[in-house]
RNA sequence: GCGUCGGUGCCCGAGUGGACUAAGGGAGUGGCCUGCAAAGCCAUGAUUCACGGGUUCAAAUCCCGUCCGGCGCUCCA
């Protein structure tokens, strides 16, 4: 059975779907302001990773992840760069999808926009002013009052009581609310920046209720997984826990948050100069590169982003790759069945709260194993341990494949004939000529393996 | 300051009471294979898990203290 860390809980539970064989989870998507950064990618992946593998496990999963395309910082950047805020919204969610693309995170089945749903945010705030859980002040909007939510704080396990002793340590607090813990629903609109009509006032939506309004009306009321980078637990997703138990939703079931990524110790900012754009990486290492690296890591540790861990990663992936064009090249059976033993402790691995390092650690025994099978030609269990691979690896979007060079039909042919005449110069024992052509080879990229099936190249 | 998570080999990084191997990957070294390479296989690598105490028949894993670091404390993936 599935189990994973609950941060509400604090605990590893086991997770039993509200409806058996469905899956119904939220993840909160960024602000489009700027470019997003390997950061972001690394949470989108932590998310994609857990969505591809309840589906392989057998689950009808539907994914929900949001655009916030209206906040302080976009209103901020669209006045800096003198444009408007749907369009900086429109043209930073555009990089943010084609960013993602290119690292292979799937699509949600669906991307609500905060601005679309600021009528069924004004609806729920009002329902929760009536219900005595938030109230206005004039002039600057509606509040939500944290006193009518005494568990507010369990999602870090910590009490109100303690967090009002943090609270303005670090930002002056608004004398006018009636508790400092106390945080904005509807935000009254300050002269030039874009509104929406309210009973309030015109103004425009605090960052929690997106939240809440978007998830509840595709997933419904009580929904099983709710997920989020570590830093938006508190306040975001406190928050948007308190929103909803004001109303007395169910809401979400779990949740499930990922760890951050460092540069050389601390955490990936603009401000200390580390900061990577996910576009800036993938110029230089491949997206699986990345991914594997990721996967590397448990999603629940900080992880340490170095060009030593990238190459290093980028080593495993060749090992991945070399044994597929190795199997593939001997001729094993594509249609072997895996192995039932090496998938029961792949799914023990991540059935354990996502275990992707261990699971991983059955692939790589399994090439292991596949190659030495290989060298003793017993292709009956090479091919068996490459089915296992394939199915395992692509549980985890990890392709064995790699850059397909079939596309590039002159180098093939072009190569193809120098194959032949080293062939044959090798035939002749003149290994002069042999190696003068797999340097010339070499010195174009082009990687020559031979093996008792033939010569193998590849693009490096 | 308060809270919380963490400090494991040359590097990344699993492992939270017990055996089997402190997983797996990268780098290194030795061997095999190869005409030579590449790829691959085998071997080797922490007698030890920040440091100091303690609990236990048994601790990387639990407790206490110290040092160091990440994150959060209403911008944040």
């Amino acid at each position: 059975m599935v189990s994973f860390y609950d941060t509400r809980r604090r605990a590893v539970v086991s997770f039993e779907p509200v409806v058996p064989g469905q899956v119904s989870m939220y993840v909160c998507g960024p602000t489009v302001y700027d470019d997003p950064h390997v950061g972001h990618a690394r949470t989108a992946l932590t998310f994609d990773m857990i969505r591809r593998y309840l589906q392989w496990r057998g689950f009808n999963v539907t994914f929900v992840s949001n655009i916030t395309d209206i906040d302080d910082n976009i209103i901020k950047r669209a006045f800096e760069t003198g444009t408007t805020e749907p369009e900086l919204a429109a043209r930073y969610e555009q990089v943010y999808i084609d960013q993602m693309d290119r690292f292979g995170i799937a699509h949600p089945d669906h991307r609500p926009h905060a601005t679309e749903y600021v009528e069924e945010m004004l609806e729920f705030i009002g329902d929760l002013v009536d219900r005595g859980a938030a109230y206005a002040i004039e002039g600057k909007g509606v509040y939500f009052s944290v006193a009518a939510h005494a568990r507010y704080g369990d999602l870090i396990g910590r009490t109100p009581e303690e967090l009002r002793e943090g609270a303005g340590a670090r930002v002056e607090v608004d004398v006018d609310k009636a508790d400092p813990l106390d945080f904005a629903l509807w935000k009254a609109a300050k002269p030039g920046e874009p509104d929406w009509n309210s009973p309030w006032g015109p103004g425009r939506p605090g960052w929690h209720i997106e939240c809440v309004a978007m998830a509840t009306d595709l997933l419904g009321e009580t929904f099983d997984i709710h997920g989020g980078g570590d830093d938006l637990a508190f306040p975001h997703h406190q928050n948007e826990v308190a929103e909803a138990e004001g109303a007395e939703l169910g809401f979400a079931r779990h949740w499930i948050h990922g760890a951050m990524l460092n540069v050389n110790g601390e955490k990936m900012a603009k401000s200390l100069g580390n900061f990577t754009t996910l576009s800036d990486l993938l110029d230089v290492y491949e997206p699986q590169v990345l991914r594997l690296l990721m996967l590397q890591t448990h999603y629940r540790t900080v992880m340490e982003l170095s060009d030593d861990a990238l190459t290093g990663a980028s080593g495993a992936l060749d090992r991945l790759r070399a044994w597929h064009r190795r199997a593939v090249a001997a001729g094993v059976d594509q249609t072997a069945s895996a192995d039932a033993d090496a998938v029961a402790r792949f799914t023990a691995a991540m059935d354990d709260d996502f275990g992707t390092p261990a699971a991983l650690a059955v692939v790589f025994d399994l090439v292991r194993e596949g190659n030495a099978a290989l060298n003793t030609g017993d292709t009956s269990r090479a091919a068996t341990a490459h089915a296992t691979v394939c199915d395992l690896a692509g549980a985890l979007g990890l392709s064995l494949a790699g850059d397909d060079q079939s596309g590039d039909d002159a180098l093939t042919e072009k190569v193809g004939t120098l194959l032949v005449e080293r062939d044959e110069a090798r035939a002749a024992k003149d290994f002069a000529t042999a190696d003068r052509i797999r340097d010339e080879l070499a010195a174009e990229g082009i990687v020559l393996e031979d093996t008792p099936d033939g010569t193998i190249w590849r693009k490096t």
